[in-house]
Parts: structure tokens; sequence; C-alpha cells
DNA sequence: AAAAAAT
């Protein structure tokens, strides 16, 4: 029966978009003036016959319901008519469901809408295709959502009642109506979360199609229980649909929504994300609402919205001109480095003096650290678990010495990344989002989106790997009407080249770290000084850790033009700042193609892990030191190395790069003038 | 070798 019904609306398009809109369009008839109140609203720019037939053609429409069904006045005064900003006018004028009202008002305790939903929810509520340009935090994953969910309610009024009295499933998995996108997994469980609290109340069935988890129990869930809202990644999300065997299909699909689509356009999603549209019926055979939502506008998402979004969309601009976006508002520093090696310690600085002044601001600190790569992520995660107090050892149970963390336990520490199971990725971001007061170390998957409550600062080391993702990442902090603040650490080599990608961005310079500054191996002499205790803590470190890392950071900084100043600050990273006694091996085709044949400082080879190569005999802070002694004349012994080193200052290779330790006044001279 | 994302 239902079946037959699916054909003819394929069959008559245009009209099964009109019989399936036809309830809210009803509903919307008071306030279709909202539609010619939009001032602020900008239309998308194609403009067309078609586009303004079809606006006209609803207008008509809606007023002429207004008509016959409201025994009051049409509107007359469209001027007095304002946007709902509550959530509960939404129920007194009968655009949203009670039910819906009532999770909204009494479960999630919301009243007021942010500016997206204004905006979004009262265009999106009429059908119309939107690309929506909002700031992260501000809700507008419940912008696209509440459409959503009284758009099927609409369709299928019994699914406002939580069960109708009715057993079994309320739908199947060949009916999805609405399929969400998202670039990461956890963004994708944290959309479909708010969903489920959503339709607490309703019958609507919400789905999660994800990478990482198995298959088959996802699968299962839908099969079994049916599925309204599919919220998901690409890759999950095309591996189902394209599956003849999983019977997932959206032969009736009335939304589709790209969130963050500025990411999704990105070279590994595409493909993808064109395969899941191949496999979605064409908006010809079952007309649609398609809704993206971006931080970032740039031309590929322009391209994207032209050829995807119906004409007569909306272009809903949340970035209002005299309320500035979160990277104005937030304070942001940024601290140069003369060698990689002081960064970690710094960080500990940083934390350290944050942690304490958490109760005299009133907030505990809760910090993002944004990594370059995630075998950075794990390092650093691993040093600040492994962080010792100075001079606090004691003999445990097995009569080894063990000295307790320096930074209380309320403070957690944990770590997120792609290389992390699901399962530890999701307990990560879980924890962290409840922990008052943590530290995460993050690679981008968090960057975007991703909603932690109270996070006071976010740290990125290193050069973002492009403004938009500097932006991303600094929206964890200050959302929801709170403070928070930004710091970014970089290698003076780096320095340009983040001004250029951050130009325009109200970044101030720090020099209150006095890990910045201090030379490495004076410092190594006092053990309460965070080198040491850095130092101490990367005893543990599993070799291969450092391995990792090191080679990951000719990814990273592989935009670096000048490679020997690159080789010699890794070197010196692995050396100095990690102890080791040699830099590790680089695979000689890698090396190659990253130009680093003919430098200095990288030792081509494989396997340089033999066990316990790396690490010198003592196992106390005191011989830590004495190996840092001995560095020198290690170095000097290597081939290639050491006695050349002085000349190499003043070959040009290395002319505006100057960055050897032992001349740190001359090096911040040579930057100040850069301020950022 | 560098975020992410399917097994």
């Amino acid at each position: 029966m239902r079946r037959a019904f699916q054909r003819t609306q394929a069959q008559l398009p245009r009209f099964s978009s009109a019989l399936r809109r036809s309830g809210v369009s009803r509903q919307l008839a008071l306030q279709s003036d909202w539609l010619l109140d939009l001032k602020d609203i900008k239309q998308g720019s194609l403009p067309s016959a078609t586009r303004a037939i079809h606006h006209s053609l609803r207008l008509t429409q809606n007023i002429a319901a207004a008509k016959a069904e409201a025994n009051t006045d049409a509107p007359t005064n469209a001027s007095e008519k304002s946007l709902i900003t509550k959530f509960h006018e939404l129920e007194t004028q009968e655009i949203v469901h009670r039910n819906v009202v009532k999770t909204l008002t009494q479960d999630m305790g919301l009243s007021d809408m942010t500016e997206v939903q204004t905006k979004t929810i009262n265009q999106a509520l009429s059908g119309n295709d939107i690309i929506a340009q909002a700031k992260t935090g501000t809700g507008k994953t419940l912008a696209f959502l509440l459409p959503i969910l009284q758009n099927i309610l609409n369709v299928d009024p019994s699914l406002a009642q939580r069960s109708g009295g009715r057993r079994g499933p309320r739908t199947t998995a060949d009916d999805i109506r609405a399929l969400i996108i998202s670039p990461t997994r956890e963004l994708a469980e944290q959309i479909a979360a708010e969903a489920k609290k959503l339709v607490r109340n309703t019958g609507v069935i919400v789905q999660t199609a994800v990478g990482g988890t198995q298959k088959s129990a996802g699968l299962r869930n839908i099969q079994h229980q049916g599925c309204h809202i599919l919220v998901g990644t690409p890759g999950r999300l095309k591996d189902i649909f394209s599956d003849p065997r999983a019977g997932v299909q959206a032969p009736d699909l009335s939304a589709l929504v790209f969130d963050e689509a500025d990411r999704l356009l990105d070279q590994g999603f595409w493909p993808e994300i064109q395969e899941i549209m191949r496999l979605l019926p064409t908006p010809a055979e079952c007309d649609r609402q398609t809704m993206m939502f971006s931080a970032t506008v740039p031309r590929g998402v322009v391209d994207l919205v032209r050829s995807t979004l119906k004409p007569g969309f909306d272009f809903v601009r949340c970035v209002r001109d005299d309320e500035e976006p979160t990277h104005a508002r937030v304070p942001q520093k940024v601290v140069t480095f003369p060698g990689l090696e002081q960064q970690v310690p710094a960080l500990v600085e940083l934390c350290t003096r944050c942690i304490k002044e958490g109760p005299e601001k009133g907030r505990p600190f809760k910090a993002i650290v944004y990594c370059n790569s995630t075998a950075e992520a794990t390092l650093v995660s691993d040093i600040l678990r492994n962080l010792a107090t100075p001079g606090a050892e004691r003999n445990d149970a097995f009569g080894s010495l063990r000295a307790p963390h320096p930074w209380s336990r309320d403070v957690r520490l944990l770590e997120i990344h792609a290389k992390l199971s699901q399962a530890q990725r999701t307990q990560a971001a879980e924890s962290f989002r409840h922990a008052q007061s943590g530290i995460l170390l993050s690679s981008d998957v968090t960057a975007r989106g991703m909603d932690f409550p109270n996070v006071t600062h976010v740290i990125q080391m290193g050069t973002p790997p492009s403004r938009e993702q500097y932006i991303h990442r600094l929206g964890r902090t200050a959302r929801a009407g709170k403070e928070g603040e930004g710091w970014l650490f970089l290698h003076n080599f780096e320095a340009r080249e983040a001004r250029s990608r951050l130009g325009g961005l109200p970044l101030q310079k720090d020099e209150s770290l006095t890990c910045s500054t201090v030379n490495v191996e004076n410092a190594l002499k006092d053990p309460e000084s965070p080198v040491a205790m850095v130092r101490a803590a990367m005893k543990k470190i599993p070799k291969a850790t450092l391995h990792k890392s090191y080679l990951a950071m000719f990814g990273v900084y592989q935009w670096i033009r000048d490679k020997q100043a690159l080789a010699y600050a890794l070197q010196d990273l692995a050396i100095k700042g990690w102890g080791l006694t040699q830099t590790p091996s680089v695979p000689p085709g890698i090396a190659q193609r990253l130009g680093f044949s003919r430098v200095e400082g990288v030792r081509l080879g494989h396997d340089d892990l033999e066990p316990d190569s790396s690490f010198g005999g003592g196992s106390r802070g005191g011989s830590s030191y004495g190996r840092s002694g001995g560095f020198g004349d290690r170095r000097s012994s290597r081939s290639g190395f050491g006695d050349d080193r002085g000349p190499r200052s003043s070959r040009s290779y290395d002319g505006g790069n100057q960055h050897r330790q032992g001349r740190p006044g001359q090096q911040r001279g040579q930057y100040s003038h850069n301020a950022f």
C-alpha cells in the first residue's frame, strides 16, 4: 500500500512535494509574511523565473490557506509581524507540535532561540533550501533538526505521539526521511545525541552510521527499529547505502543536511559525498529540502550550493556585522620559540600556572591542546601523564621510587585522534565533556563543531594547517557566552608563514613564559624547572612514540622551504628535547621525496629501534643532566656534523632562518620587529 | 611523511 503510494509520488514529484508540504504550508500560513519580512536575509545568487514562480506560488497558497482555514484575518501589516524568537511561540502559533515544544522548553530547558535558530528555523519550516553561515557554538544543530522533525511529523502526524499504543517498529530501514552528513564521527554522534533528545516525546527514530563501529550492529538497529533520521559520516553512509543487502533506502527523502559543508568538500570526502547523492533519489524524483551549514563560504561551497540547492534558496547569514565573531572577540596570544624542544616545557609551565589560577578566577582550567599530527598528540599526552612532582619521590609498595603527579587529580588528562579506537575516542570525548577541569590533547578531529562545555583555553602547537582550521579550533572556547583564550606556540622558522596564514587576527605576542627563552641545557640543572620535569617524564616514553613523532614532523612541516633549518630544528628536538643520542632514521625514499636526502642532520636508514639504544644508563635527574652534558661530544663525533655548524650559519641557505641555540638574544632580535 | 574518513 505504502509502496504503491510511493510509486505514485515518484510519478508526480511536483504534486507529491506539494502534498507533503501542505501540512506545514497551512500551519505556516499565518507567518507567510516572514518571507516578505526578511530583509536582512540575502537571496541566493540565482535569480530565475523558476524561483519567482516557486516563491509567489507558495505565498499565494499560504495566504489562501490561511484565509480558508483560520477564522482570523490574514495578517495585513507585515512589518508588525516579527520572526519567532522563543520556542514556546512555535506551539502557540501551531507551527511545531506541542510534544516537541514541550521537549524543548521542559526537558531541554530552552526558551529563547539563538540568532541562527531564529533565522534558520523560520525559513526551514517553510521548506526552503538553506545555506547558513553561522559561527560555531550557536546552536545550529537544533536549527536544522527542528524543521526536519516537524516536516516528518507533518507527513505522518501519528508520529507525534510517543508510542501511539502500537507495538513494533514505527518505520522501516527503506524509508529514511532525513539524512545528515558530518565530517567526523564524534560530530555525527553529537548531532545524533541532540536529535534523540529532541524526538524523545515523539515516535520518530534517529540512527547513526559512522565508521569505527560494527557495521552489522548499526545496520541491525536500522533494520529492526527502522529509521527516520540518519546521521553519519561519508564513508559508512556510502557503505550502507550501496550495500544492496542492507535494504537501506531513502525513496522519499525530505531533508538532506551537510554540516560543516566546507570541510565536506575536501579531497577525501568529495567522491564519497557524490556517491551518496547518486544513491539517493534525484531532486526531480523526490523533492527534498537541502540545508548546508558552513562557517566560511569559500568558492567550493558556492559551487556546491549552485549545483545542489534549488533556485530560490535562502542564504542565512548569521555573522552580523555589529557582532564580533569568536575569533575577533577572544584574546589570543602567540609565543615564539627559538627551538622546538622548548615548546612542551612551556606548555607545562602554562598549564601549571593556569591550573593554579583556576580557583582565583572562579573557573577551573579546561584546555584543548591541538597538535598537527596524531603522533605528537600521543607524545605530549604521554609526557603530561608521566610528569612527577620534583623532589617528592617516595618508595611505593614495590620499593620503586615514584613521585606524585604535580597537578591535582581533578585535572583530567585525555587524548583524542583518529589513531585511537573509536571506543577510546568516544570515551575521551565523553570524559572531557563532563570534566570540570582537564587537558585534551587533540588532533583536528575535534576542531569543528564539537561542543565541550566550559573550555577556558585553546592551545595550538605549531602553525595550524589553515586559517579556517585555526578559527575552528579557537571556536572550541568562549562558547555559550563564556570567556576563553587562545594560545599559539610557534617556532621562529614558522612565524612568517603563520603570520601570513593568520593575517588580520588579533594575535598578541606573549613573553610571559620563561621556557620560551630558556636554554635547555642550563634549565636541566634545576630539577624544578619544567624543562627538567619534561625530560624526566620522557624516560618512560616508548621509543616508537618518539620515532613516529619525529617522522610525522617531516609531513607536518612539509611546506617549509628551508629544509636544512627544519632538519636542524628537528635534530635539536630529538636530542635536546627528547634526550635521544641520535635522531631517528628516515627511510631514504621518504627523505628524497621531501627533499631531505642531501641535508645535514637527517640520518637516512631503516629500523632505528634496537632496544634501549637511545637511552643512556641512569634513571635519575642527575644522569639525564649528565646525558645532556655529553651531548656536545656525541654530536661533534658524528660524521658530517659538528665543526661545520659555524660555517653553515654564514651560508646562504640559512640566511633569514638562523635559529641555532646559543644565540637567543640575536634570534629574538631578528624576529621581534615582526611582532604579531 | 601530514586531520579526516570504510573493512
